[in-house]
DNA sequence: TGTACATCAGTGAACGCGCGTTCACTGATGTAC
DNA sequence: TGTACATCAGTGAACGCGCGTTCACTGATGTAC
């Protein structure tokens, strides 16, 4: 039956966080409209009162989990110095646990293979929320804006590669690229 | 009808050359079995003759991926000075072009995303796969043993992130993330 | 403020489709004598 | 070397399944008076 709006937009809001962890836990094709709506508490029949297609819904998923991850990263840099909040991100993101929990992680990691196979609308989400990432990153590096730009691409780089390569790989050798990098120099 | 054992391997070998290249460019679920068997020029009904199951299969495809490509860079490695080989690699790598044609690209930034969400057979294929490339690269390092698996770790989580979040990306995103990459100073 | 009615969020069955896999069949190949 | 027969690589139709999407229906919500 008919539900208020308060409670259309708690729903709504539901579907996009499951949509967001799922997506990460599952990737796009794995994270198909029926278990999303379930996670969420509803069927899958209504899914199409909140959006026009899974395509929409992708979007405006992957949108949160950007917003998410990049926003407690944000939030760190405001409260400690940048080299602090830095050094914790870098720490948090070449950990074993944010490997092994990619429903709370870092969304570029998690799908970004399948989002170069996905329309251009998508790719174009993506980029949005790579370049959130890239302008918080470069507040903590130095030199000009294009050298604090071109590290903070570099190091975006290395973590989202080092994590990716880590979860397709075999624990020991996953074990071995996390160490690896965790051991920069900087 | 029955083709002689030639034919038969022959068959067999442009069964794993199509899904290596398909694999790379549509990913371990979007390359069917139907797609790969007539892309070989056979018909899918034949594909039990080679292989017991699809996975079985993708661990073949992306061991080839992974020797051919790999190769490349190791025939390089035995031609030119380290330094000249490990400069050409970077440079191809983080090539337009290499980002335009994942198939006959690294099969670690085509497919590492839906790896980590697949069985550890494949991951140990896909581990096996990485180790190989990065002992290729140690070799343009200089240090220890440890310090130079080290860099090679750095270096290929480094290219594998750049060429991933580039394809996922606006172009002019993966544009600007190409060109840091690229100016890396070494 | 009450009342009558239109709206529409959510339900659950159904759809068409493509997937991995199976199977009966064909006829050239490989083998036993 | 020939011959008779078993083998089996490849064909093409069929299967069960899960997917995204559609639809008739329900009944509480929102609105017009």
């Amino acid at each position: 039956m008919r539900v208020s709006r308060e409670e259309m937009a708690r729903s709504h809001q539901k579907i996009v966080e499951s949509a967001s962890r799922l997506l990460r836990e599952r990737g796009l094709d794995g994270a198909g409209v029926s278990e999303v709506m379930s996670d969420a508490g509803l069927t899958h029949g209504g899914f199409y009162r909140h959006f026009e297609t899974k395509d929409a819904l992708l979007s405006a998923a992957l949108e949160a989990a950007f917003g998410e991850f990049s926003g407690h990263f944000e939030k760190a840099l405001e409260e400690r110095s940048a080299s602090t909040a830095l050094a914790g991100f870098r720490a948090r993101y070449l950990s074993a646990g944010h490997v092994a929990s990619p429903g709370v992680g870092c969304p570029a990691a998690a799908v970004a293979g399948e989002v170069a196979r996905s329309p251009d609308g998508l790719k174009a989400t993506f980029g949005a929320g790579v370049n959130r990432m890239l302008a918080a990153l470069a507040r903590c590096m130095g030199g000009s804006e294009q050298a604090r730009f071109d590290q903070a691409a570099r190091e975006l780089a290395t973590l989202v590669g080092a994590v990716t390569l880590a979860r397709a790989s075999d624990k020991e050798t996953a074990g071995e690229i996390l160490r690896a990098c965790r051991a920069a120099r900087r």
